[in-house]
DNA sequence: CGGCTAATGCAACAGTGTAGCGTTTGTCTG
DNA sequence: CAGACAAACGCTACACTGTTGCATTAGCCG
């Protein structure tokens, strides 16, 4: 759901950064894909638009999208990173992760109010809330594989 | 902050479980740190105390302790599992990741009002916040290395 | 005590992410 | 347009976290 397609080409130039073909493509990507991703699906993702996707350059390639404000970071449930792309719109809703098929999803219409008062000394530098199940196109109840499950989440 | 520092022996037992020097000693020192750690800091943790850590016995502890409700798993920032005892209270507060050393506090003050409505399809498991930013013990303002920070968290 | 099985410990492996470094290629200047 | 400089690439090798298989050990129960 990218809110404006803008050109990957401008927003890297725009950011002082050189506008090759990597960067431009895997921007693109992320636009398309319109949900957090993991690396694994933004290498499939070049591949079938037939572009070299060396895993190291892919990696300093979305690292530096981030560091540039152009995506951003989700922890994934199995300890892979997702990326999205960033458009000009803040980036402050939740996410949902399935637990069956590990997607992330972001909650757009979700801006939980949190009244967050931090203990002293702690310094904030960015919150995130998270939920986990089952997405809508995986099958199954809620899952009852491993321990007690918890179907509450505000007291 | 174990509420009740119980018999890990006693507790193991009542699970079902067979009491194991290396149950026991885990979970005595899930008890004594009071703090999510990581299996790296259990190891640690366990050399002090003499007891012998198989990296992947201390794995599967982990897991089994995790698999019936006497400790719980937090994601932590650089992808790696922290592990906190659970005695009989709920795990039901946010956590707070510190960028610098990496370590990962339980908030037990903050209790979140979250009214989420999920879009339909989703079923939720369970709800996790988390902060992240600077602890206490770590110097620095909030670092500016890495773009741009958002000091805003709730609109 | 004796036996059954859970739990252990060892080795080997898989996935994610990083470091070093020589090569390619944008981009800028003349 | 050509040349040069540095950013970005791509390769190899590596570190770390976590997992699988399997033989061995050791709780627990009779």
């Amino acid at each position: 759901m990218p809110e404006r397609p803008q050109d990957p080409a401008a927003l890297i130039a725009a950011r002082g950064g050189r506008v090759t073909r990597t960067r431009t493509a895997v921007l693109s990507v992320l636009f398309d894909a319109g949900r957090p991703i993991s690396h694994d699906e933004v290498g499939a993702a070049l591949d079938a638009r037939g572009v070299s996707h060396d895993r190291v350059t892919l990696y300093r390639t979305l690292d530096w999208l981030v560091s540039h404000d152009l995506a951003h970071k989700v922890a994934g449930p199995d300890r892979a990173w997702r990326f999205n792309a960033v458009g000009d719109e803040e980036h402050r809703h939740a996410h949902f992760h399935c637990d069956l098929c590990g997607r992330v999803f972001c909650l757009e219409s979700l801006q939980p109010a949190i009244a967050a008062t931090l203990p002293s000394g702690f310094r904030l530098g960015r919150a995130e809330l998270s939920f986990h199940g089952l997405c809508p196109s995986c099958p199954g109840p809620l899952r009852s594989d491993a321990g007690h499950n918890r179907n509450k989440i505000a007291p």
